[in-house]
DNA sequence: TATTGTTATACTCTATAACTATA
DNA sequence: TATAGTTATAGAGTATAACAATA
């Protein structure tokens, strides 16, 4: 997109504030740190919070990684990553070997019990979220599956 | 909807798993969870947090609130919510009054102050955001808005 | 006795700054 | 000297449990 695309579109979009509605930015806002909110409290049995499970997910996507890029992957910074691979690490769902080249780069990657528990915990984690999904229509859902694209783009930026 | 097409609905969503395709659940958790990340890391000149934004619209919104109502509609528990009123009163951005008929509960509304910040700061907060969304298509924004209110929905219930 | 709200306490998530080890 | 990662520390956000005040 050139940038003279992009200013033309910044001013269509900010040209006509209504001020009687909130925003999209608002209401986007609103409902993702809402919906974050819930999802957090949303207790399972396990003690995998869902910080560690969005970071061994990222794991059984893309295969082993060394720290910074998964810390980059995820968004976060990597003191952040290293204490959740520090605590995914000692319940025994990940492992860490050192890098083949670099010695101060480590590989981590999801062992034989990290992956069973990927496939079959983090469906239990997400009943809730499933069952919500369940209960909208099948439009919606494919609504929600492209918006999920696009705010996944927007974050990543 | 009658709990027989809910259970349909389950049933027909559930039924077929793609094992190869991360599902919905699975992109739409990780979207909110870096969205909400994104936005929290998004500094501002200001000292107002994301939840006390979050709070503040609601008041803006539906006007003056008890702690406990407010808490309800931010999906918080009350002890949370004491917390943002309390550091919002000291800023000077929300009062809080007596009950009329009720000795136990209080009014929490903006002040003019409050109201002024909504009006103006908050914008600034989100000016990433609404930057984010200008790089978008229309047909993305207009997704993106079906979508918050799906969202906000779920998160409510 | 039930309800509303607050206080006390603790845990998760995340950041920045400073440090160590390796390239 | 630059890069990858860790340690130390701090602050935001949230919860549960226990308490106080009022209905």
């Amino acid at each position: 997109m050139s940038r003279d695309t992009e200013l033309v579109r910044y001013a269509n979009y900010m040209g006509e504030p209504d001020p009687t509605e909130p925003s999209l930015a608002s209401r986007l806002r609103l409902a993702v740190v809402r919906l974050n909110r819930r999802m957090r409290a949303q207790r399972t049995s396990s003690t995998v919070s869902l910080t560690q499970v969005s970071a061994m997910s990222c794991l059984g996507k893309c295969g082993p990684l060394t720290p910074g890029e998964l810390a980059a992957k995820e968004g976060v910074q990597p003191p952040s990553m290293t204490r959740v691979i520090a605590t995914l690490e000692e319940s025994g769902l990940v492992s860490r070997r050192p890098h083949p080249t670099d010695g101060r780069q480590a590989i981590v990657e999801l062992t034989e019990q990290g992956s069973a528990y990927l496939r079959a915990e983090v469906s239990a984690r997400e009943a809730w979220l499933d069952l919500t999904l369940a209960r909208l229509t099948e439009q919606e859902r494919e609504l929600l599956s492209r918006a999920a694209e696009i705010i996944d783009r927007m974050a990543g930026q």
